[in-house]
DNA sequence: GTGAAACAGTGATCTTTGTTGCGA
DNA sequence: ATCGCAACTTTGATCACTGTTTCA
C-alpha cells in the first residue's frame, strides 16, 4: 500500500494534465448543436490512432486525465503489480431529457480513444447509440463516435483553454492487494485517493460525469462489471439508468460481458463476485417513494400494477411519505418483491396452457374491461360491476385436455381444438403442423380437429390462427404416408409444369426463328405471299394442338381447319364453339394471326398460351371443364379415388385428373370413404393397378403435348406452383 | 433543494373464432 | 338452393410511463 502511495505521488508530480478527458454524453437538441459538439470534439479531443501514438504521447508525460490513468496503469504493470484499468463508461442515457443545456455550462464533448485502447467497448457504444435512438426516434443527432476520428487534430500549437472537468474520474486503476486478496482502487490524478471506492461516484446532478457502468480491464484483456463496488444505491438508483431496466436487458448485458469474461475463475474472482453481490444485497432500504419503484427487493402497494398482487402481505418495513420524517402517520408499508405475483384471469391462464385449480379463490378482482354479452346495460342498475377474477400462477396447474377416445378428437364449440402450447395436445392425440395435413386427413377419412395456435387481429376482431391439425396418434403413420404421397405429387406436378413452361417458351422461340427465316427468304418478293405463309404456319400451330410440324412436312400442307377439326373430334362440346368461330368471318385474318402469340408482350402473362388466338380460348375452357368436373365429382362422392383417363388432356400437368394419375403412378391409394362419419376404419391400401388404362406418357410425347395444350384454364392454378418451384 | 402529487400527453398493450359475394 | 372458396376487412379502450408544474 505504501508503495502504491509512493508510486501515485511520483506519477502525479510528473504527469501534467493539459487536455480535457472523456465526459458524459448527452443528447443533442438539434442539428446545430450536434455540429457544435462535433466541432468541439474535432478541435479538442485527444486521439490516439495507434499504439505508436500512445507511446509518443507517453514520453511527453502530458495529456488528459484519462491518458494519465492509463499511463499509471501501465506503470504499475511494469513493476509487476497486478493492475486493472477501470473505466466508468459514459453512454448516452435512455431518457432523452436534456437538463443541463444552460449556455453557461461548457459544451459537452466526446473524447475518442484509440481503437487499441481497452476502454473503448464497442458493445457499449453501439448500445448507447442504438437503443435510445430506437426507442425515441424524435431525438435527432445523437453524437457519433466514428466520424470523430480525424487523422490530424492531434496536436494544436496553441493550447486551447480546457473546459472544466468533473471532479470525478472516468478512468482510474485498481491494484490487487495480495494480502487481503482484494482489488483496491487507486486514482493518483483526480481524487488522489487510495482504497476509497466511495470517492468515485459523482452525484446524479453532475453533468460531466455519470456512473452507470464501471468496467475493470485486466491485462489479460478480460473485463468485469464492478459498478456495484463504487455506487451507493445500485438497486435503487443506478440500476434504473442501466440496460437492465429494459426488456431482456439483463440477459443482454450478461451476454455482452460474457465475451470478456475469463475462461475460468480463480478463487479471487469468486471472492470478488460474491463481494459485489453481497454489497448490493446489503444496500439499505430506500427512503423515498421513487426509489421503491421497480426496486428488485422491495415493493410498495402503490406501485402494484393491474395484473399484480402482493400475497401474502408480509410487511417488512415502512417508509415515510414526505420529507418531514417526524410525521409517522404518513408512512406506507413496504413488502417484498418476492411476494409480488402476476395474476391473470382463468381465460388468460388457459391460453397459456394452465388451468385454475378447483376451489382456488381469486387473489384479485378487477372491473371487466368491456361487456362481452352485449345489451347488458340493464345490469348497471343491479349495481353489479362486471368483474374479472384473477389468479396467480401458484393457483393453477397444467391444463389437461380431454383425451382422444377411439380416434375421436375432442373439439371445442368452434369445432376445432385449442393448442396454444404443446401441452394442450390431448393425450392420445398428435399435432401435425404441416399445411397439407388437412387434405391428407380428409383423404384418409379420419377424425381430426384444426389446431388453434393463436390469434391474429384482422379487421376489427381477432381471428383464430390455425396451425395444423390434431389427429389420433394411431393414424399418425398413415397420415405421414399420405402426406408424403401428396408431397411427391406436388413436386411432380411442379416439375412438370416447369418443364412444360420451358418447352412452351422454346417453342415460341423456335417459331419466331422460323418466321424470321421465312420472312427473310421472301424478302423482296411480293408482300402478300410471305404474309399468307406466316399466317398459315401460325394457324397450324394454333389449331394443331401443339406439335411441331415435322421437318419434312410443309407448314401449309395441312389446312389448319382440318387439323383443328381433327383434334376437336376428341372433345365433345368443342364443336359448337368451333362452328361459332367458323361462322364469324368478321374476324380479321391478320388480327387473328397477331393474336397467335407472336407479340412479345404475351410472354408477360404465362397463364394463357400466347400462341392461342383470343377466340379459341373459351373453347378450351369448355373442353377441359367437363372431364375436370367429372374428376372432382368422383373425388368427392365416390368412395374410391380412381383414375380419370382423359384422352388428349392428360398432358395438362396440373389438372385434377392428372394429379390423381400422377399420385397413382407412385403410390396408388384406395380410400375407403365409408370411414366418414365416425367409423374409425380408415385404411391405406396399395393396390396394384393395371398399367393399361393409365395414360403412360413417355416424357417426350407428354411434354410435347403439354406444351401445346397449356391454354387450359387450370394453368392458372399451375402458374403459382411452378413459380414457387422456381423460387426454390 | 428535494421529493411527492397532480395532470396532460403519448406510446404500448390488450383485444381474442367474420362477412360477403360469387361460382360450381 | 346449397356449398365452398376467396376477397376484403386493418379498432379502440385502457394502462403505464414521462415530463412538467406546484407545493410542502
Amino acid at each position: 500500500m505504501d508503495g502504491l502511495n509512493q508510486a501515485a505521488d511520483a506519477f502525479t508530480r510528473r504527469f501534467q494534465v493539459i487536455k480535457p478527458g472523456m465526459k458524459r454524453a448527452h443528447w443533442a437538441e438539434d442539428e446545430l448543436q450536434l455540429k457544435q459538439k462535433l466541432k468541439s470534439i474535432m478541435s479538442n479531443a485527444e486521439v490516439f490512432l495507434s499504439k505508436g501514438d500512445f507511446r509518443t504521447q507517453a514520453k511527453t508525460m502530458q495529456g488528459s486525465r484519462d491518458f494519465g490513468a492509463q499511463l499509471f496503469c501501465a506503470l504499475l504493470r511494469s513493476v509487476a503489480v497486478e493492475a486493472r484499468l477501470v473505466c466508468s463508461l459514459q453512454p448516452l442515457p435512455f431518457s432523452g431529457t436534456v437538463k443541463d443545456m444552460t449556455p453557461s455550462k461548457p459544451k459537452h464533448q466526446y473524447v475518442v480513444i484509440s481503437s487499441d485502447d481497452p476502454g473503448s467497448s464497442t458493445d457499449e457504444r453501439s448500445q448507447s447509440e442504438k437503443s435510445p435512438a430506437a426507442s425515441r426516434p424524435r431525438r435527432i443527432g445523437q453524437p457519433k463516435f466514428t466520424p470523430s476520428r480525424p487523422p490530424q487534430p492531434k496536436f494544436h500549437s496553441a493550447p486551447i483553454p480546457t473546459p472544466r472537468d468533473s471532479s470525478f474520474p472516468v478512468f482510474w486503476v485498481e491494484a490487487f492487494n495480495e494480502a487481503a486478496q482484494k482489488w483496491v482502487p487507486i486514482d493518483p490524478i483526480v481524487t488522489k485517493s487510495l482504497a476509497k471506492p466511495s470517492k468515485f461516484e459523482p452525484p446524479a446532478s453532475d453533468s460531466l460525469n455519470l456512473m452507470n457502468y464501471v468496467i475493470a480491464f485486466e491485462d489479460d484483456a478480460s473485463a468485469r462489471d464492478v459498478t456495484r463496488r463504487y455506487v451507493k444505491a445500485f438497486n435503487a438508483k443506478t440500476r434504473k439508468l442501466r440496460v437492465e431496466v429494459t426488456r431482456n436487458g439483463e440477459e443482454w448485458w450478461d451476454k455482452a460481458l460474457k465475451a470478456y469474461e475469463k475462461p475460468f475463475f480463480e478463487d479471487r474472482d469468486e471472492a470478488e463476485i460474491s463481494e459485489l453481490t453481497s454489497k448490493s444485497a446489503a444496500e439499505p432500504m430506500p427512503r423515498n417513494i421513487q426509489d421503491f419503484k421497480d426496486h428488485p427487493v422491495y415493493a410498495l402497494e402503490r406501485h402494484v400494477r393491474r395484473n399484480e398482487v402482493i400475497h401474502p402481505k408480509r410487511i417488512i418495513g415502512h417508509v415515510g411519505l414526505g420529507k418531514s420524517t417526524a410525521r409517522s402517520d404518513t408512512s406506507v408499508p413496504v413488502y417484498r418483491r418476492s411476494d409480488l405475483h402476476i395474476v391473470r384471469s382463468s381465460d388468460k391462464w388457459y391460453r397459456l396452457g394452465r388451468d385454475v385449480r378447483v376451489g382456488e379463490q381469486p387473489l384479485k378482482r378487477v372491473a371487466a374491461s368491456r361487456n362481452k354479452g352485449g345489451g347488458f346495460s340493464d345490469d348497471e342498475d343491479e349495481n353489479e360491476p362486471q368483474e374479472t377474477t384473477l389468479y396467480a400462477e401458484f393457483q393453477t396447474e397444467i391444463y389437461v385436455p380431454p383425451p382422444v377416445v377411439q380416434g375421436r378428437i375432442p373439439k371445442n364449440t368452434y369445432g376445432n381444438l385449442d393448442v396454444y402450447v404443446p401441452s394442450m395436445v390431448p393425450p392420445g392425440g398428435v399435432h401435425i403442423k404441416r399445411p397439407e395435413a388437412v387434405r391428407a386427413a380428409r383423404i384418409l377419412g379420419i377424425d381430426y380437429a384444426d389446431a388453434v395456435t393463436g390469434f391474429e387481429f384482422r379487421g376489427r376482431r381477432g381471428t383464430a390462427v390455425l396451425g395444423g391439425i390434431v389427429i389420433a396418434i394411431e393414424y399418425q403413420e398413415a397420415l405421414g404416408e399420405v402426406m408424403r404421397g401428396l408431397e411427391d405429387e406436388r413436386r411432380h406436378a411442379a416439375l412438370e409444369a416447369r418443364t412444360a413452361e420451358a418447352l412452351r417458351f422454346w417453342r415460341l422461340f423456335l417459331m419466331k426463328l422460323r418466321i424470321a427465316e421465312r420472312v427473310k427468304e421472301y424478302a423482296g418478293d411480293d408482300e402478300e405471299q410471305p404474309h399468307e405463309d406466316v399466317e398459315d404456319e401460325m394457324d397450324v400451330a394454333d389449331a394443331g394442338g401443339g406439335f411441331f410440324p415435322e421437318p419434312d412436312q410443309p407448314a401449309n400442307s395441312s389446312p389448319p381447319k382440318v387439323l383443328g377439326k381433327g383434334r376437336m373430334v376428341h372433345d365433345q362440346g368443342f364443336l359448337e364453339d368451333y362452328t361459332e368461330r367458323e361462322t364469324e368471318p368478321s374476324l380479321d385474318e391478320e388480327d387473328y394471326a397477331l393474336g397467335g402469340g407472336f407479340l412479345p408482350d404475351d410472354d408477360d402473362d404465362p397463364a394463357p398460351d400466347p400462341v392461342e388466338p383470343p377466340k379459341p380460348a373459351p373453347l378450351a375452357i369448355n373442353s377441359m371443364s367437363i372431364p375436370e368436373s367429372i374428376a372432382r365429382n368422383k373425388a368427392s362422392k365416390t368412395p374410391l379415388y380412381s383414375l380419370v383417363v382423359v384422352p388428349n388432356h392428360g398432358s395438362n400437368p396440373t389438372s385434377v385428373p392428372q394429379v390423381l394419375a400422377g399420385s397413382s403412378d407412385k403410390a396408388p391409394i384406395a380410400i375407403d370413404s365409408s370411414a366418414n362419419g365416425g367409423s374409425k376404419s380408415a385404411s391405406v391400401v396399395t393396390i396394384s393397378r393395371p398399367p393399361s388404362p393409365v395414360p403412360k406418357y413417355d416424357s417426350d410425347s407428354e411434354i410435347e403435348k403439354g406444351s401445346l395444350l397449356s391454354e387450359d384454364p387450370d394453368d392458372e392454378d399451375a402458374i403459382p406452383e411452378w413459380l414457387m418451384f422456381d423460387e426454390d
